[in-house]
DNA sequence: CTTTATAAAATGATTCGACAACTACTTTCA
DNA sequence: TGAAAGTAGTTGTCGAATCATTTTATAAAG
C-alpha cells in the first residue's frame, strides 16, 4: 500500500516529504512487530537492545557511557533501563573499582538465555521483510537510506 | 557514516538486521531535527501532525476516529494530543449534534498560522534530506520501503 | 420498552524519550 | 595540596505510546 494511501491524505505529496513518511511509517510498523515478539518475554525493544549490546561485549562489563553510544536513541534513558534489567535480573550492576565514578553492567546467564530464545525469533522478524526484496534490492535501500542521512 | 560503525557493532549484521537499523536510526535522525524546527512553536512532533490532518480536512470539523487513523502512529492517544492543543488554543471541541459519542474537532485560525509558518520550513526540512538524492534515487527509496513494508 | 450489544471517546497505569539540573568522583595545574 | 574544571552517572519533569478499563451514547433484539 502507498504511504498516500494508508495516511489518506487529501493534497498529494512530493518525493521529499513522501520518503520521510514512508521511513517513519515503516519505523512504526518494523517496531510494532518486533514488540509483539518480545511481549511473551516482558522485555521492551529498548531493554533488548541494551542486552543485545552487553552480550556484544563478549561478557565484559560495560559502561554506562559505552551502552549510551550504541543505542539507537541516542538520549535514551540508560540508567532506567538498566535499572529494569536488574529487577528483572538479567543484568548486574557494580561500581568500577578503578574509577569509582563509573559503573560496570554485565549480562547475567538469564540474561543470555532469553537472548538465546529470542535470536531465532528475531532473525526471523528481520528476514520476514527483507524477503520481499532481492539481493541487489537489499544492498540499494541499504545505500539510499545512508545516503539519505548523510 | 555507515550503520555498523554508527552503533560500533562487534559482529558483522547481515543486510536484513542492517536495513532494519538503518529505517530505525534514520527515523530517529529525522524526527531529532524536526523536533528542532518545532521547539521555538513549543509544539510536538505528535501535535503537529494531528494539527496538520486538521487542515487537511479543509476547516471541516473532524472527529477522534478520522484524525486517529490519519496519524503515522496508529496506536497514539488522540484524546490526549487535543487536550494539549485545546490549551494552546490551537483546536476547539466539541460534540457532535447528531451523534453525541462523537467528538468534532476543529482548527483555530491560531493553530492554521502556526502551520503558515512553519510551512516553509517543514518543506526545508524535507528537503534537506532529499536533495542528497537524485530524482531517480528518490522515487527507488520510496519503492524500496514501500516494497520491504507490503 | 427494557435489556443487551456495540461504538466513540476518556481515563489510569506503566514505560520510554528528551532534556535539564544535580551529585559524586577524578584530573589538572597553579 | 587544594580549588576549579571536567567526567560519569542519577534524578526529576514532561510529553507521548501502549494497553486495559471505564464511561457515555447509540443501535439492536427480545
Amino acid at each position: 500500500m502507498k504511504i498516500e494511501d494508508i495516511l489518506k491524505s487529501t493534497v498529494p505529496m512530493n518525493n521529499s516529504k513522501k520518503i520521510i513518511m514512508n521511513i517513519m511509517y515503516t519505523q512504526n510498523i518494523i517496531a510494532e512487530s518486533f514488540n509483539e515478539i518480545l511481549k511473551p518475554f516482558d522485555i521492551s525493544s529498548e531493554q533488548f537492545n541494551v542486552l543485545r549490546i552487553l552480550r556484544g561485549q563478549k561478557g565484559n562489563p560495560t559502561n554506562m557511557f559505552v551502552i549510551q553510544e550504541r543505542m539507537l536513541a541516542k538520549t535514551s534513558n540508560t540508567t532506567r533501563l538498566v535499572d529494569k534489567l536488574l529487577l528483572k535480573e538479567l543484568v548486574t550492576r557494580e561500581v568500577c573499582p578503578d574509577n569509582r565514578r563509573k559503573i560496570e553492567v554485565t549480562i547475567t546467564e538469564k540474561g543470555l538465555a532469553i537472548l538465546s530464545e529470542l535470536e531465532p525469533k528475531v532473525k526471523m522478524h528481520e528476514e520476514s521483510f527483507s524477503i520481499k526484496l532481492t539481493e541487489k534490492e537489499q544492498l540499494q535501500l541499504n545505500e539510499l537510506l545512508e545516503k539519505f542521512r548523510n
